[in-house]
DNA sequence: TTCCAGGTTTCCT
DNA sequence: AGGAAACATGGA
C-alpha cells in the first residue's frame, strides 16, 4: 500500500536538449491515477477548447469530464479525465476491474501529461504576452489553457494532411470517416470509443482503398499511405525529429515528404513534437485571428505578421494556439 | 453560382 | 529562390 502510493519520478532521456520541461510524476490512489498540474492550469479552459471541435471522433465530453480511448503498446483502455481540485487531474479507468498493469498505468499517465502539455512552465509566456498587443487579451480570456497536442506522430501528420485547404467542418468529417474505417473501437457501458489507426494499420492499404472509403482526393490518400509506410518502417520517428536539434532542421526533414509543406511541418512540430518555436505562419486561421484582434479590414501580410510576432521568441507555438481560440 | 477553406506540388523563369 | 497554375470539394 505504501509503495503503491509512492510518487513516481522518471525523465525522458531523449528530450533533455530540446525540452527542458521534462519532469513527470504521478501517483496511484485506489484504482485511480492522480496527475499533478502546474499552477498556470485551468481544466475548464482546456475542456472549453476541446468542446470547440465539432464532430470529433476521438474523445467525448460529458458533464465537464473527458472520456477517451488510449492505446499503450498493444493494450487498449478507456479513461475518464476530471479535475481533482486545482492541483491535480484524476484519471479513472472505465472498465471492470480497473487496470492493475503498471505499464498501462504509466503509459496512460504519460499520454495525458503529454496531451495537456503539463511539463511547460507558462509563467514566462504570460509575462511576455501581457506586454504584447496581439496576446494580452488572449492570455486573460484563456488563462490556464495548454497547447493540447496530438502525441501520436501519424495522427498528427494525418490531421495536418486532412485539414489542408478545406474547412474545418469537412476536415472533421473526413477524420471521422478515416477513424471509423481504419481505426479500432472499444465498447464500454454502451458507448463506443475510437482509437486512431496506427501507421502499421494503414501501411498495408493502397491509396485507392482510402479513396473508396470516402477520403477526398487520391493525392491526399497517397500522402496518408506513404506517411504510414515511412513511420511503420521506422524511417520517420519522433526521436529523429527531436534529434535534428532545432525547428528548422526538423522542418527540412518533414518537408521532403510528399504532402507535407511548411504549414503541415510546423503544425506537426507544434502539436506533436512540442517545439516551442514552431510557427505555422501561413495558417489562414491565424491570419483571421490577427485581423480580428487588431480590427483590420483585410488579412495581414506575412511581413506584418513577422513584425507583430518579433517578440514571441520561443513562444510562437503557444502564441498561435492562444490566437486560434478567438476563432470559436 | 461564386468564393473560400487551419496548402502542396509542379512547372516556370 | 521565388511566382503562378493546377489540384479538387464541401459549405456558406
Amino acid at each position: 500500500m505504501i509503495s503503491a502510493n509512492e510518487p513516481f519520478e522518471r525523465r525522458h532521456p531523449s528530450q533533455t536538449n530540446l525540452d527542458p520541461k521534462t519532469s513527470f510524476s504521478y501517483e496511484n490512489e485506489g484504482s485511480d491515477i492522480r496527475l499533478p498540474v502546474p499552477a498556470e492550469f485551468s481544466f475548464a479552459e482546456n475542456v472549453a477548447h476541446l468542446s470547440t471541435a465539432t464532430n470529433e471522433s476521438l474523445y467525448t465530453l460529458r458533464e465537464g469530464r473527458i472520456y477517451k480511448a488510449i492505446a499503450v503498446g498493444r493494450e487498449d483502455t478507456v479513461v475518464e479525465i476530471a479535475a481533482d481540485g486545482d492541483t491535480h487531474l484524476r484519471i479513472r479507468f472505465i472498465e471492470e476491474p480497473a487496470s492493475d498493469s503498471p505499464t498501462l498505468r504509466e503509459g496512460v499517465a504519460r499520454y495525458v501529461h503529454d496531451w495537456f502539455d503539463l511539463g511547460t512552465d507558462l509563467k514566462p509566456f504570460y509575462e511576455m504576452a501581457r506586454q504584447d498587443p496581439l496576446l494580452k487579451q488572449a492570455v486573460v480570456s484563456f488563462y490556464g489553457l495548454r497547447n493540447m497536442g496530438i502525441p501520436d506522430l501519424y495522427e498528427a501528420i494525418c490531421w495536418g494532411i486532412l485539414g489542408q485547404q478545406i474547412n474545418l467542418a469537412f476536415a472533421y468529417t473526413l477524420k471521422r470517416r478515416f477513424v471509423e474505417k481504419f481505426g479500432r473501437v472499444i465498447e464500454r457501458a454502451g458507448e463506443s470509443y475510437w482509437l486512431f489507426p496506427t501507421a502499421e494499420d494503414l501501411a498495408s492499404f493502397t491509396p485507392e482503398d482510402l479513396s473508396a472509403a470516402g477520403m477526398t482526393t487520391v493525392k491526399k490518400c497517397e500522402y496518408l499511405v506513404d506517411t504510414a509506410r515511412l513511420i511503420a518502417s521506422g524511417e520517420l520517428t519522433k526521436e529523429q525529429l527531436l534529434q535534428t536539434g532545432d525547428v528548422k532542421q526538423a522542418e527540412k526533414m518533414l518537408v521532403k515528404i510528399r504532402g507535407i509543406g511548411p504549414w503541415t511541418a510546423h503544425y506537426v512540430l507544434m502539436r506533436c513534437l512540442r517545439m516551442p518555436d514552431a510557427f505555422p505562419i501561413d495558417d489562414v486561421g491565424l491570419h483571421h485571428s490577427i485581423r480580428h484582434v487588431l480590427g483590420l479590414d483585410t488579412k495581414p501580410s506575412k511581413e506584418r505578421i513577422l513584425e507583430l510576432s518579433a517578440g514571441w521568441t520561443q513562444w510562437e507555438s503557444y502564441a498561435t494556439f492562444y490566437l486560434w481560440r478567438f476563432l470559436y
